[in-house]
DNA sequence: ACATGCGGCCAC
DNA sequence: AAACGTGGCCGCATGT
């Protein structure tokens, strides 16, 4: 028998990876034992074998690298419980998982490995004190679906997105030559009559508008380069769009893709491999980054190269009006609850309350769009002027406007005050699992709870109740889908991304339709599971592409 | 060579 | 510029 192996029968183990004679291994640790297992054919299979019991909690310090790491050596661990995840929570601070282990050699993992263990049962007392148990067990179950997201990676047909930026290329380069031919005299140029300016620095742009149309423009901002009204202002902004296209979804972005091969279809598909943080907002939300697969282009043309390979398909899931259905259910506003109980267009409906007339999305469009405006902006805690400058009118029509909706909707006023006036005597915000944002105390005295504090506290526990709600449909969705393929039900399936409100799950063509129900489900299930009164709205599309 | 801040802009 | 919350990435400019 191997020496671990009866240490690997304990309920609750310490995990770190290291090296050992020149080979891979883990140091597995009780409170009273360590030992170090050497991850040959056998160390893995025994690994292995323990890991994926739920009746085992592994202690990493980096749960989702350390997963990452063994999931490349075929070992996926059921009960994660990351160190560093919950030392964040208990301490309120943001923390950023690494890429990838430290690998240290065995004697200093051995003393790593037993200290996380020994450190553990008073890190668990502080947690216990900090109120967010919940939030810590979602936390570190949440790591397993990250590092099998990040592990899988996203299928993209590299082919089709290359000739994509490159036609934004065409047209970038076409809009600068429109640039220069409109400016004639007004651009530089050097020795030769080269046009010599630099469309991307702010400073530059400003001196051409200025010498050209004599507007001394404070910002180069889309919006201010629109108010000038010339065609030279206009072929600047026909140049930043595909400006931002081609730098940031060009070469660079392209440089995350691994693994291409041509598919059945002829196809060059590769997969993107990004790494996720999943306290990477202070809300609770999840960051992104190398690169940041949460804000790819809406355009269609793009979404159409993000596909699943030959025989496969994405289910794409989202959730309606998700953080609306929030402050419905916080507010208790019996107008939203009616709306949505009866499956309504909830801006139309508050339009109707709020002018007192039809609107639908063809009746009075006018009225939805700016009941639309006041309900995006609520959630971030808005005032008159901002509402105003989104609509595009005056101030004081933005102050009426406001008045108007919080005298029709009392209960969404009450919340939203509410929400500051708990937070202010708390001394934090929380969600609706119990996730806090806590305010430093002096900042509360300084700010006097006006400007960006209150606004922090109306809009986190909107956003944050949000953010607890995918990360549960996660872990539901991946538990769910690896029982369905232990049973043989399905085959080979798994996230592959997640945007905020937004799930992508990759499956076989012939799974399509039992995994899209299973992605349904669950998210409603975990909606369902922290919201009681509003009913929950996932719209599910499977298909080759990610749908949008 | 790297780090940092800023203006600008993509996403939810 | 921001306005109205949460992020990341681009290029430029400035610092060490």
């Amino acid at each position: 028998m191997h020496p671990s192996e009866l240490l690997l029968t304990r309920s609750l183990v310490g995990l770190v990876p290291c090296r050992h004679d020149g080979q891979d291994a883990v140091v597995v640790a009780a409170l009273d034992d360590a030992t170090v297992l050497v991850l040959d054919e056998r160390g893995l299979a025994l690994l292995a074998h323990h890991a994926r019991r739920i009746d085992r909690v592994m202690v990493c310090d980096d749960a989702k690298a350390v997963q990452r790491w063994l999931l490349r050596r075929g070992v996926d661990i059921a009960r994660p419980l990351c160190v560093q995840t919950v030392s964040a929570l208990v301490r309120g601070e943001p923390w950023a998982p690494g890429d990838a282990p430290a690998l240290p050699g065995s004697d200093t993992a051995l003393d790593s490995a037993r200290h996380l263990v020994r450190g553990l049962e008073a890190l668990l007392t502080r947690l216990d004190d900090s109120g967010q148990k919940k939030v810590a067990r979602l936390e570190c179950l949440v790591t397993r679906a990250f590092a099998a997201l990040e592990h899988r990676g996203l299928p993209i047909d590299v082919g089709l997105w290359r000739r994509l930026v490159a036609e934004d290329k065409a047209r970038m380069l076409a809009a600068k030559e429109q640039v220069f031919a409109l400016a004639g005299d007004h651009v530089p140029r050097d020795l030769f009559g080269v046009a010599d300016i630099n469309l991307d620095a702010e400073l530059e742009v400003k001196a051409l508008i200025k010498r050209a149309t004599g507007v001394v423009l404070e910002s180069t901002a889309r919006q201010h380069l629109a108010a000038v009204g010339h065609p030279l202002a206009d072929a600047l902004i026909a140049y930043r769009e595909p400006w931002k296209i081609v730098s940031t979804y060009g070469d660079s972005f392209l440089e995350h893709v691994t693994d291409v091969v041509v598919d059945a279809d002829g196809r060059s598909m590769g997969r993107i491999r990004s790494t996720f943080v999943p306290l990477g907002a202070s809300t609770g939300r999840v960051a992104c980054r190398e690169p940041n697969l949460q804000n790819l282009p809406k355009d269609a043309r793009f979404h159409e190269a993000l596909r699943a390979p030959a025989g496969r398909v994405l289910v794409t899931a989202d959730y309606a009006a998700c953080e609306l259905r929030i402050v419905a259910e916080f507010a208790e506003d019996p107008v939203f609850l009616a709306a949505f109980d009866r499956g309504e267009d909830l801006h139309s409906t508050v339009a109707t309350s709020l002018f007192g007339v039809p609107v639908s999305k063809s009746v009075n469009p006018e009225l939805r769009h700016r009941a639309k405006a006041i309900n995006f902006g609520l959630v971030y805690g808005m005032g008159p002027g901002a509402l105003a400058a989104s609509l595009g009118v005056e101030r004081g029509t933005g102050e009426e406007l406001l008045a108007r909706y919080f005298k029709t909707f009392p209960r969404i006023r009450d919340y939203l005050d509410g929400s500051v006036e708990t937070a202010l005597r708390r001394g934090y915000s929380e969600t609706a699992l119990g996730r806090r944002l806590t305010f430093d105390p002096a900042a509360v005295r300084a700010d006097n709870a006006r400007g960006e504090l209150s606004r922090i506290m109306k809009n986190m526990p909107i956003q944050g109740t949000s953010a607890d709600m995918t990360k549960l449909a996660m872990v539901r969705i991946q538990e769910t889908l690896g029982q369905r393929l232990k049973a043989g039900l399905i085959g080979d399936a798994g996230l592959v991304n997640t945007v905020h409100d937004e799930l992508v799950v990759e499956c076989a063509a012939a799974d399509g339709d039992v995994v899209g129900a299973v992605v349904g489900d669950e998210m409603a299930e975990a909606h369902r599971s922290l919201l009681r009164r509003v009913p929950p709205s996932v719209e599910v599309h499977v298909g080759p592409t990610w749908h949008h």
